[in-house]
Parts: C-alpha cells; structure tokens; sequence
DNA sequence: GGTTCATCCGAGAGCGCTCCCGCGGTAAGA
DNA sequence: TCTTACCGCGGGAGCGCTCTCGGATGAACC
C-alpha cells in the first residue's frame, strides 16, 4: 500500500518539493539554506512548493551529511538542591533558551549532579549529539572543558575558573559590584562597614572580596560559604567582636538574611542601626524583612553572552577564546 | 588523504566494528539495541570490539531509519519571571532531567513566554525533533495538547486543566494537601480558621479551596492570585472583617508570606495569636519569620512519573490517556 | 556568427544506521 | 538418512539530506 509517487503518507521530502517545483533536488536545497547560486525564477518556484507542501527539512538527515546536529548543550554541574534553590541559573536558563530558540537551535539540559552523571556526561558530550557546550558552574578545576575543547567541542563558561582554561568565558563584575556597595554605605555616613565573604577558594567570593578592600581596606571580615547558616554565625562572630559596626556587606543574598536574623535577635535595627548589602539580587532580597539591598548581576545578558561566544567560536570566524565581564549593578531596598 | 579502510579519522562507525569483529553490520546492530538473536560468541566478538573502539552509535544516523528522536520536549508555559521565581519548575526540569538521563534520552527544554514564541512552539513539536512532549503549567484552555496529539506527537501534562484534553496528566493531591493542613490546624485547637485562595479559575486554586471547604465548611475565605501582594491584601480584609481569626490557611507560600508581614504589621504574633500554613513548600517557606508550615508537594515523582507515562505512550504498550495523583505531605515549621 | 565564460541547475554519491530478505548450518522429527 | 524447521547471520536497500561536479544555457565578446 505504499505509495511513493506523489504525496507520501508522512512529511513532505525535499524530493517531493523538488518534484512539484519542477526543478532538482539540488535547487531546492540551495533555496532551503539560502544559496545565492539560485535564479529568481527557479526561487519562486521551490518556494511556493515548500509552501503549498508544508515542507520542513527533516533535522536527522541534514545532521547526518553535515555533521551538525543543531543543538547545544546547557550542563549545570550544580545539585539538584542548589540548581532550583539559587535562582541564578533559572534565569540563564530561560536567556540562553531564548537566544536559542530565536537562533532555531535546540538547548539541551543537562544536570550533572551525581558523579556518575558527571562521567557519564563527559561521554555523552564528546560523542556526537551536541555542536557545542555551555558549562554553568563548574566546580574547582574541573577538567571537562579541557577534555571538551581537545575532542573539539566548543565550550563556554560562566564564571572565572581558579585557572584559566581553554573555554570562553562570561563572567560578571563581582569585584566592582562589591566596591559599589561599599560604596554607597560609604556614602551613607556608615564609619565601621563589615564584610562576610564567601568562601575563598572560589573566583566570586575571592572578588567580591577584594572589591570590599578596594574601598575600605582591612574592616572587619568574616567567612562563610555563601550559605544562610554560614552568615548567622559570621554575623554573630562580627557582633560579638566588634560591636560597633554600623554596616555589613554580605557576598551573598543567603548570608545576608541569615546576618539580618542575628542582628533582629541581637536587638539591632536594619536599617537604623546597621545597614546590610546582600549579593545576587536573588528573590530571597525581595522576602526578607527588610528587603534586602543587593548586588545585581545582569544574568539575562550573561546568557546571551554566553550563546553569542558559543555560536562565533562555532562558526569558526572569531579568536578561538574570548573573555566578556559584564557590569553589576546595586539595587536598593530597605535593609540599606 | 581519505582513508577508508581500516581507522578513519573520526569516531568509528558501525561498519567498522564490524569490520574489526569479523562479522557483519547486522550483528552489530543487533548486539547494540539488545536484540536476542545473536550467538554469545557474536556478541562477545562484538562487544569487545566495541569496546575497543570506543563506539557510539550515530545518533543521527538512527533517527534517520527509526524515524525516533530519543529526545523529548519539556515545555513550561511560563514568563521567564515566574520560570525562576517558582521553585517548582526547577524541581521538576531537575526530576525529568535525572530520569531521562538514565535512559539515555534528550532533554530539550523549551520556555515559551511570548505569544509569538508559543506559536513557533507549536511549529517546532508538531514537526520532527522530538518524540513526545512533557507540557507544564498550561494556561486555560490551551488548545497545545489537542493539537499535539492530534499530529501524533504524545503528550503528558502536569496539573488538571479545566477542561479534560486528551493529553495523559500528572497532579498532585491539592484537595487533599489543603484538607490535611487545616484539620492540623483544627487540632492545635484553632477555631477561627481562615482562608486565603488562589484564583478560583485554576484548577490548584480551586481544589485547594475544597480541602480547606472539607473541614471546615464555609469559613472566612479571601481571593488572592497566588502572588505575595494579593496575600497581604487578602489578609487586611480577613483582619477587618474577621479581628477573632487565629490561624489562616493560605493556598501559596507566597500569599502566606504577604499575610505574615500583614499579621506581624497588626501586631498579631504568629504563631501564638494566629497560626499560617502555605501551600508548596517552597524556598520561601524557609526563610519567612517565622519559618512557614506548608504542604509539601511530590515535585520529583511528579516529574518523574511525567516521564514514565509519556514513554509508555510512546511505547505505545499502555492505554492512550492516564492520570496520577500524587500524595501531598504537611511539613511543620514554626509558623503554625 | 562563433567562441568563451559565467551562471544556474540536475543528479550521483554517500553520510551511518536499521530493516528485512534469504542463505547456510544445526537440531528435531519422520 | 532425509526432510522440515528454526536460528543466527550477512549484506542490500534505503531513510532524507548536502555536496560536488559536469552539463546546459545564455550573455558577452571578437
């Protein structure tokens, strides 16, 4: 009952267009990707085929001839826990998946949590199956985007890596974010500015850091890891040392709130008594009680950043590395 | 410079195992989708040389002849903003995306906020790409899933919409979870309960109302939208009109944190004067002051159950349509 | 008018895989 | 021992596309 003469049963083929046109297989093809060696004539004629046919090229074979497959990866090296608590990277997510979709090009997502996935990852991508990567959160110094770029898949991360490897790289200004909130607690008239940084093992807390020494030098410091918990005990610490500070620059939104549930404790008045800056703008600053004053990061542009590197290194026509810091920005709320 | 014969320069292919197992290209094939038809000895012979060469099917290749993708759909129908506001979409992107790793399939995560978006989506998953759809947070009556699985493109769908469709449908137990927070609340001797709901043309928003109408029958009850605004200014009118309320029950985290700041701006203390449960167990939850007692929903077997469905669909060993209902638990904390 | 050259086009080859047909070999039944 | 059946296997065909090459066509030149 098969009948492969004039209208198949399933998608219209490149043949069945090429039939109808009037013209060879070829022609259509070139009218499809957009050859310039296409006369008007022949032009209109596919076109309105395509058209009246529905014609949509079949993804696998063109993949198959060109060794392209059309979608990239987006891996997340993050926990579960971490991946839908921080909501950083829902919002790369949803700006590298619309530059993509803009683009025609698939995003495929990868949660790389379990360090079985993680092997099994490193397989899965130096095969076939993606043209390129974007690596969000890589831990330490992970050795997939070197794996990645010698088996030739181009790769782009977010983040300043401890060293610097052979991906992209899109990153945000956390050391000049950090100077602009210290300085405007500066400005405030705040006299004894505290930090809580995060952990110094990693490229954010290491900046944001040295963004608070720029403006105020040696202040009072104290360390956590970016997490809640870490920051009450860090404010507590602070507090207990040196009462008199009158503000607190948190690295991070989590530690930020968990200062703001010490000093209510400890009887302190936020803003009044003791100014606190959070990091992220994250939606816990729009939750806590006051709403948190916090670092931006522009994280909707990093993805499309992010996408843009990928693709140029794809199409070959760019430097094979490239580095784009993107600017931070302070958001002002209650707590400051 | 071609050489075609024994090591090419890229990945090995089929013919190529083969060729270094000394049996032929259908064996091969057989060996690699598990096919029984095969002597041990083949198989060995077979799986060391694949082995070997460190052979990976071409995915392309396949998808060519079976006409099968081996990548699914993950649509969410959300504006970025909500995408990363909710907690709740990242749970599930993340359940999926475990399951669909472990069976080796393409997650391809597709946002479509903007109308125009949504309707290249329907382009996009009507055509080849993928092999079946997992569609979350569908608003009204889209018409998305009718026309899916009209053109044979096998869907699943979380939540219950207002009309039944034809898609199969995860959802947790939203009646249930809203029963079992206000009977707890009933038990810590509350007598004045009140209600805040969510839009009452939502299928959570009104399954939740239900559960809270099961036990407590026509109580106090204000209209929110879920978001945190329409909390606090349901929770003002609940004061004004109801001063004896000692405990709410609010159909979202974030209506529930609007209510605490309501309550705590009145000077009511919560617990001790007014006891608050939300809905969804999310982040906020955690960080509310008092921390929120809330309905914890089963996003991870929601998400995976999603999956088990559709890819009994496509296996086509299951009936056409299904539909779970998961269990909701109450997680206490200290608001209530 | 004949030659040359650029331009446009048709169609063969082949990407790597699965499907399926049919063959040889072995085991079971007559 | 001969037939029948079945199992395991090899390899041809073909999925829908792009690439390439050589042929046809027409314009431009002598």
């Amino acid at each position: 009952m098969r009948d492969n003469s004039n209208r198949s049963a399933g998608r219209p083929t490149l043949e069945e267009v090429a039939a109808r046109a009037g013209v060879g297989r070829g022609t259509v093809s070139r009218v499809v990707n957009g050859s310039a060696q296409v006369s008007p004539k022949a032009r209109k004629l596919v076109q309105d085929a395509i058209d009246e046919l529905g014609y949509v090229p079949n993804r696998a074979a063109r993949a198959l001839v060109t060794q392209r497959t059309d979608s990239i990866a987006l891996v997340v090296f993050e926990s579960g826990e971490r991946f839908f608590a921080e909501p950083f990277f829902g919002r790369i997510v949803q700006s590298v998946s619309s530059v993509l979709v803009a683009r025609n090009l698939q995003m495929v997502l990868m949660i790389a949590q379990a360090p079985e996935e993680r092997r099994q990852l490193e397989g899965y991508l130096t095969r076939q199956h993606v043209d390129g990567a974007l690596l969000l959160s890589l831990h330490g110094d992970d050795p997939l985007p070197m794996i990645l770029e010698e088996r030739g898949v181009p790769t782009v991360r977010a983040g300043r890596p401890a060293h610097p490897g052979p991906s992209s790289l899109v990153d945000a200004d956390n050391r000049g974010g950090a100077r602009a909130a210290v300085t405007y607690l500066q400005e405030q008239g705040r006299r004894c500015i505290a930090t809580i940084t995060g952990p110094m093992d990693m490229a954010p807390g290491i900046a944001r850091y040295q963004g608070y020494r720029d403006v105020v030098g040696d202040g009072p410091a104290a360390a956590g890891d970016f997490g809640e918990i870490s920051g009450a005990m860090a404010m507590e610490w602070l507090l207990a040392n040196y009462p008199q500070i009158d503000a607190v620059f948190a690295a991070s939104d989590m530690m930020a709130a968990g200062a703001l549930r010490v000093l209510r404790r400890a009887g302190r008045r936020v803003p009044e008594d003791v100014a606190v800056v959070g990091f992220d703008d994250s939606v816990i600053a729009r939750h806590t009680d006051p709403p948190l004053t916090s670092v931006y990061q522009p994280i909707e542009q990093m993805g499309q950043e992010m996408v843009r590197l990928l693709l140029a290194k794809l199409d070959g026509d760019e430097p094979v590395e490239h580095e784009t810091v993107l600017p931070t920005r302070l958001i002002l709320r209650g707590s400051a």
